[in-house]
DNA sequence: TCTGGGGTCCTAGGACCC
DNA sequence: TCTGGGGTCCTAGGACCC
C-alpha cells in the first residue's frame, strides 16, 4: 500500500501559519517576478482564479474581492516543507520526498492504513500548522488519484481499492497523473474520457498514443506497480539558474551581470551537493508574449575539458557564450545558465597532459565560497556580478522569512 | 507596463563506426 | 540496372511533473 501525503494549498498554508488573520480569506501567492498565481486558498479557487493565471489579468478581480496577494517566499516554504517531512518520517520511515509539498509513504504491512493516515494528518496539522490530505492505493498513480478524492473528504484521507470502477470513472482523463494537456486531447479524441475507460483500453493503442510512459501509467491504474519508491534521492543530472527580468534589458553589460549572478548561483548549488559540471549552457530570450516586438532566442553550450565547480571559470565561460549569442537591438526578458552532466566530485577523470588547476586559485575560490555561505551572499561577490542589479526581479509583496532569518522572527508580546 | 522556475524521461533522426 | 547491415552515441524536441 502506497500513500501520498500532499499539503493543501501549500504556499498559502505556510503564510497562514504565521498570519492566522489570513484564515478563511481568499489568498493567493504569486510566482517569481510577481508573475502568476501559483498557490490559491480554497476561497480564492472559489472566486474562479485559475492556477497559473497571470497576475495582471486577475488583479482587478483580486481587488474587487479583497483577495490577499503575496509574493512567494521560498525560504519560508522550504523550511516548512522540511518540518512537514520530518513529521511524516516518524510514521513511515520508507518515504520518498517527491516535491516541496508531496511525499509518498510506503504503508505496506500496515493493518489499517486509513486509521494511520488519519493519525498522520492530525499530527502534521498539530505540529506544523499545515493541513494535508492523504490518498492511498496499490500504486503511486492510484495513490495520487486517491489524493484528489481525499481533498474533497472531510477526513482528508481516502483509499482507492481494486474493483472500485465507479471511483475510476469519476476521474476525468486530464486529472490522471502523467496525462497532461496534449495527451488528454489525443485520448479524448479516441473516446477515452475518464480513468476507467483509459485503464480498460487496449495497451497497444495507449502505447501508440503516448509511448511506454503512458503504458506504464495505464498499468499503474490497474494496480500493477511500474514506478518504484525512490527513498534515496538520485543525484541531479543538470541544474539551472534563470530568471525573468523585472524590466526589459537591452545592453550586453547588464546581461553579463545577470548571467554572472546565475552562474554563481548554479555553481553554489552544485558545490553544496558535491558535484562538478561537465558542460555549461547559456540562454537568452526576448518576451514571447510581446507580439509587437521582434523575437530572438538563442542558447549555446560548451563542454569543459575537465569537470569543474570553479565559479570564476564558469563565469568566464558563461560570459564568452553570452557574447557569442548576443544580438544588439532586442529587448531581452530572460536569461539563464545551465550546468550539465553533473558528476560527483572525485569520480572525474583527470586530464592526460595538463596539471590540475593552480592551487592558489583554488584556495581563493574556497575562501570566497566559505565567506559567502557563512555571512550571506551579499558579503562576498565577484565584480562581474554587479552592484546595482537594476535588472533584478520584482517581489513587492514578500512576507518575512519567519523561520530562517533572525531579523524576521515573530515577536510575541 | 504586467505572463515563473526547475526538473525528468522518452523518442526520432543524424552522425559515425566496423 | 546497380549502392549492406547492424550497431552506438548524441542531440533536439516533445511530453510530463510540481
Amino acid at each position: 500500500m502506497i500513500a501520498l501525503a500532499d499539503c493543501n494549498n501549500f504556499y498559502v498554508s505556510c503564510e497562514r501559519v504565521f498570519r492566522p488573520a489570513l484564515r478563511n480569506r481568499p489568498v493567493i501567492v504569486l510566482s517569481n517576478n510577481d508573475g502568476c498565481a501559483v498557490a490559491r486558498s480554497n476561497e480564492a479557487k472559489a472566486l474562479g482564479i485559475p492556477m497559473g493565471a497571470p497576475y495582471h489579468q486577475i488583479k482587478k478581480c483580486c481587488e474587487r474581492n479583497g483577495v490577499v496577494v503575496l509574493s512567494s517566499n521560498y525560504e519560508l516554504y522550504g523550511d516548512m516543507s522540511r518540518r512537514v517531512t520530518s513529521v511524516l518520517a516518524r510514521f513511515a520511515p520508507e518515504l520518498e520526498i517527491y516535491s516541496i509539498d508531496e511525499s509518498f509513504l510506503d504503508l505496506s504491512g500496515v493493518e489499517s492504513p486509513l486509521l494511520l493516515s488519519q493519525r498522520i494528518r492530525k499530527t502534521v496539522g498539530r505540529w506544523t500548522g499545515i493541513p494535508i490530505s492523504i490518498g492511498m492505493g496499490k500504486t503511486k498513480t492510484l495513490a495520487k488519484l486517491a489524493n484528489r478524492l481525499a481533498k474533497k473528504k472531510k477526513t482528508g484521507c481516502f483509499e482507492v481499492r481494486s474493483g472500485q470502477d465507479h471511483v475510476l470513472s469519476s476521474i476525468p482523463i486530464e486529472d490522471i497523473w502523467g496525462v497532461g494537456r496534449r495527451l488528454s486531447t489525443r485520448l479524448q479524441r479516441v473516446g477515452l474520457t475518464n480513468a476507467l475507460s483509459f485503464s480498460k483500453a487496449p495497451s497497444s493503442m495507449i502505447r501508440s498514443i503516448g509511448g511506454v510512459t503512458l503504458e506504464r501509467t495505464q498499468r499503474e491504474l490497474s494496480g500493477i506497480p511500474c514506478l518504484e519508491m525512490e527513498q534515496v534521492p538520485q543525484p541531479r543530472k543538470n541544474t539551472c539558474s534563470s530568471r525573468s527580468f523585472g524590466r526589459p534589458v537591452e545592453s550586453l553589460a547588464e546581461l553579463e551581470e545577470a548571467v554572472a549572478n546565475y552562474a554563481v548561483k548554479a555553481t553554489r548549488k552544485i558545490r553544496s551537493e558535491g558535484s562538478l559540471a561537465s558542460a555549461l549552457q547559456v540562454f537568452i530570450k526576448t518576451n514571447r508574449f510581446r507580439e509587437d516586438q521582434e523575437q530572438y532566442a538563442n542558447a549555446r553550450t560548451i563542454a569543459f575539458d575537465e569537470p569543474t565547480d570553479d565559479p570564476i571559470r564558469i563565469i568566464k565561460n558563461a560570459k564568452h557564450l553570452l557574447g557569442s549569442i548576443f544580438r544588439k537591438g532586442y529587448a531581452y526578458k530572460k536569461a539563464g545558465v545551465l550546468l550539465i552532466d553533473l558528476i560527483p566530485k572525485g569520480a572525474q577523470q583527470g586530464l592526460l597532459f595538463e596539471e590540475h588547476g593552480d592551487s592558489r586559485r583554488k584556495q581563493f575560490v574556497d575562501a570566497f565560497e566559505e565567506v559567502a555561505s557563512q555571512y550571506g551572499q551579499a558579503s562576498a561577490f565577484l565584480g562581474a556580478q554587479g552592484v546595482k542589479q537594476k535588472w533584478s526581479m520584482r517581489r513587492e509583496m514578500r512576507t518575512p522569512r519567519y523561520t530562517t532569518s533572525w531579523n524576521d522572527l515573530v515577536e510575541v508580546s
